[in-house]
DNA sequence: ATCCTACAATGGACTTTGTCTAAGTCAAAT
DNA sequence: ATTTGACTTAGACAAAGTCCATTGTAGGAT
């Protein structure tokens, strides 16, 4: 989406072809990829592309909270570009496929006072887990 | 604890002077040691005692499910002897302080069946963030 | 249009976390 | 006491990510 170029223009990043590239890979619902599969997908645009500059500008996305960091498995980080509309994942035990899911209610508010611990708590993150149709019925 | 201990040793285990060390490592609530803590707590008591077999023996402590796994942060694997009451985790952004606790209600039940895209949901995991006292007041 | 320069990209070395293997060791059954 | 196969070891290997010195360039200034 161009919207996400302009919005990072408008925040006086550098507009490079790197940079391009790699935000126009993170495009769309579902998408949860690893830093490595950005990569392949962004050398196959512009072949000359370093993975240190993927890390680099992934970091950048996240710290401006256009992209989020997932952690389902623990393998690889994922990036999720679906960060304007709070979500939680559920996640294949399986094959590790990845949905983003929106549950009822405020697990915030499940936590007592009693079970913080003194903690400021402003977040909470929730990973389901489960087999997909296809892992389930082989 | 010397359950753990009569535990696997029930289960067929065979006691060695490294798997005794490493069960008496962790030990305790609000224990969350990543491997290499556990190694370096490890080596402490017998000086002799090789990375892979801390690997190997927490290996198979998780999957006699006397211990969990976990990944709070996008670090090490954590591991948490606390088993066998289900809980969740509150953990400090700044210092990655870790504590042990109980939400209220079934979260797996907040996930309407629309969400579910056709998935077997069999498991919820909660990561709860903010700031510890130490943290938030510093 | 060209020049500058601060910011960005590069690639390769390095670190961290974890796995694997071949050879040696030892707990416990007999 | 012997035997046996499960257990341990050290080190090589692998995957994911970070760091840094060098080179390149976007975009404002001239």
């Amino acid at each position: 989406m161009s919207d996400l170029l302009e919005r990072l223009r408008g925040r006086g990043w550098r507009m490079t072809a790197q940079r391009r590239v790699v935000a126009e890979v993170l495009n769309g619902e579902h998408v949860h990829l690893t830093a490595d599969e950005v990569h392949a997908r962004a050398v196959a645009k512009l072949p000359e592309i370093s993975r240190a500059t993927v890390y680099n500008t992934l970091g950048e996305l996240v710290s401006l909270g256009e992209v989020l960091e997932v952690t389902t498995d623990k393998r690889a980080k994922r990036y999720d570009p679906n960060a304007h509309r709070p979500h939680h994942h559920l996640v294949c035990a399986r094959c590790g496929a990845i949905r983003d899911v929106h549950p009822i209610g405020n697990p915030l508010a499940d936590l007592p006072d009693s079970e913080r611990f003194g903690f400021t708590v402003s977040d909470v993150e929730m990973t389901y887990r489960g087999l997909c149709p296809d892992c389930a019925s082989a």
